[in-house]
DNA sequence: CATCTATTTGGCTATTTGGCAGAATAGAGG
DNA sequence: CCTCTATTCTGCCAAATAGCCAAATAGATG
């Protein structure tokens, strides 16, 4: 049964994953308002610029962002914008 | 910034990364459609019982799943029912 | 109380992840 | 073509994860 599940839920599973992570939520959030720069993305999060380029990274090959250049930076967008609907269920947790 | 993010993020992104593996969004649909004991669950996935049951306890945790017992056996249950919407989103994946 | 069954817990190992720092790259603009 | 800037890639390390097996636990039941 093994190879099904994962070959029913591997890709899906991925995504999850993907957003599993606060900063990675938190971008996928910022990505919702706006396009923005990995630059700007750094200034926010806090991490080393390398660390959220590994984040976005992750983001992208699990299909929930992508990118432009413009000039001499990179600007990501969210893709997948119904990731934004799926976080209202986990936000209310517990309760329903 | 960052312990913000946590602070905002870190549950929502807790429940994503427990959804993170096949097995265990395998089980949590499965859950959805009927509570179900731990042996039954060991014996669709094909992991060892051991193994099976720290996912559950991985999804405990995240307050997705909880449990009861009945006679001998623990019968597990889907308590973040939502889920099962969030799903929807990701299955179309790249598409919307 | 002894035992049986279902489940959880405790190692243990191999693999993956998150983070930083520094090197490499890609365009922009002189 | 040289340099500058924004980004990505490569190593490296510590910590977390997935999986199995064996041991411990918790009720059920004789």
């Amino acid at each position: 049964m093994k190879d099904n599940i994962l070959e029913v839920y591997g890709m899906e599973a991925a995504a999850f994953k993907a957003l599993g992570h606060p900063t990675r939520l938190f971008i996928a959030h910022q990505l919702g308002k706006r396009d923005t720069c990995v630059c700007e993305l750094t200034a926010m999060v806090g991490d080393d610029i390398s660390t959220v380029s590994k984040h976005l990274s992750v983001l992208r090959a699990a299909g929930i962002v992508d990118s432009v250049r413009k000039g001499n930076q990179i600007i990501y967008r969210l893709k997948l914008r119904c990731v934004l609907n799926m976080s209202v269920c986990a936000k209310f947790g517990k309760g329903k």
